[in-house]
Parts: C-alpha cells; structure tokens; sequence
DNA sequence: TGACAGGCATAGAAAAACTAGGTATAGATT
DNA sequence: AATCTATACCTAGTTTTTCTATGCCTGTCA
C-alpha cells in the first residue's frame, strides 16, 4: 500500500515544464497528470502549484491565458514558451547528473 | 567540465547517514567524502553540513565523540546509531520510491 | 436549493540549504 | 619567530521552496 507524499523538494518546476510539454493545461490538470504518470506517487498541492506558476509566469518560462475547460469551467491554461523548454532541459539534466552522484554515493557498501 | 553543485535539497541526512555506515568519521572528512564517492559532483558545504550533524544528534541518529584526527587535530567523531540506521533505511527507500515517479514523469514522450 | 467537485489564489509557517562570517591549531615556509 | 595554509568546528541570518490553512467563485446534480 504505497502511501503517496508531495515532489521532492527542487523537482516541482521540472515536473511542471514537462508535462507542459504536450501542449497547454491549466493549473488543476498539471497537478492531476503528475499524480497519474507518477502511479500516484506524487501529489502536488494547490498551494505548491500555483505559487509555482507565478514564478514561472514572471521567469517567461510560461505565458496564461483564460479559457474555458472540458468540465465547463473558467481556467488558465499555462503554455510552455521556449526559454521554458530550454529551462526544462537544463533542469532535466542537471536533475540526471545528481541522480547519477547520489547513486554513487548509495551504492557504497 | 562538469561543474559541482550543493546536494539536492532533502537528501542531506541521508548521504551523511550513509557515508557514516563505513564507521564513524569527523565533520570535515563526511564531506570530503560525499563529494570524492559522488565524483566530485556533490559538494556539501560546512554551513549546511554542522547544523545537520546538530539536527541528527538530537534525533539520535548519530553520536558523537570528540577525538584527534589522522591529521592530528582535535575533531569530533559522528557514529551512526540503530535508530539512525532505521532512519537511513527509510529515506533511502522513500529516495528510490520518488526517483521512480519521477522518471515515469520525466518518460513521458 | 443545497451539497459537492472543480478551480484559482494568497498568507503565514516550516524546513532546508547557503552566505558569510568567527574561532582555533598543526605543519610548513620564510 | 612570524606568517601562511589547510584542517576543523560552529553559528547567525538570509533565501528558497513547499506546505497548511484559508477564502472565494461557479457548474452540476440530487
């Protein structure tokens, strides 16, 4: 019974940019494709989520704009601009590079 | 030329904890440690490395001894406790569990 | 019409790490 | 003898990030 817990700490823009990746999604469904392609491991908080967009917002790594969702709603979807994906793959690869280190230092017998 | 960062935020503890499984060792040689195992990726810097050696004493996951060094210094030894080593099992397990959600995030096309 | 789910947002607290200092000593160099 | 350098420990204060706890609004459905 796997109990789920929020992203690690320093992870969530990344999440966010990449699942912004296949196109623009609003604030509620960022969170709920992140649970759902994580096995519902990870859980996003609301006041996690949208905090994190206004820092996106103003870094230009995303642009909003208001619409109206499937559920007949209004919504802000958020779309991923160019320096957004370049910052997605900078974060990507710095996140490799760690990942790789402390699994070095874990492997240690 | 791969230039070094701070250890990602939250996987601190759990490092040390494990450099301290090889037996117990001072301040100064746990971080030389993470950052020769991690090759030379990881680098903890002191500011953050004593107020968590202070945090893992009083959880009682470590204990500690004053004692001079290879180098002939006064030092204080870190030993891992059982307690500590229950705790290194768990973030470690709790590490893998959220490395995983997040590589199926990050898989995503 | 009232409950509930969907949806956006902020204020304040908490956690963790970093910057920037301070102190001290052994050993080597001058 | 004086100084420099590397080793070694520590703390105060700041920054960054996330979480808790709210508040508000609006469709939909019983």
């Amino acid at each position: 019974m796997p109990e789920n817990s929020g992203v690690p700490p320093g992870t969530l823009v990344m999440l966010v940019l990449q699942v912004l990746r296949g196109g623009p999604l609003h604030g509620y469904v960022i969170a709920q494709r992140i649970h759902a392609l994580s096995q519902e491991v990870l859980q996003v908080e609301e006041g996690s989520l949208y905090p994190a967009l206004q820092k996106m917002l103003m870094k230009g790594w995303v642009t909003a704009e208001w619409g109206i969702s499937d559920t007949n709603r209004k919504v802000r979807f958020y779309k991923l601009t160019p320096p957004g994906r370049k910052q997605l793959a900078a974060e990507a690869s710095e996140y490799g590079r760690a990942t790789t280190a402390i699994q070095s230092v874990m492997r240690m017998a």
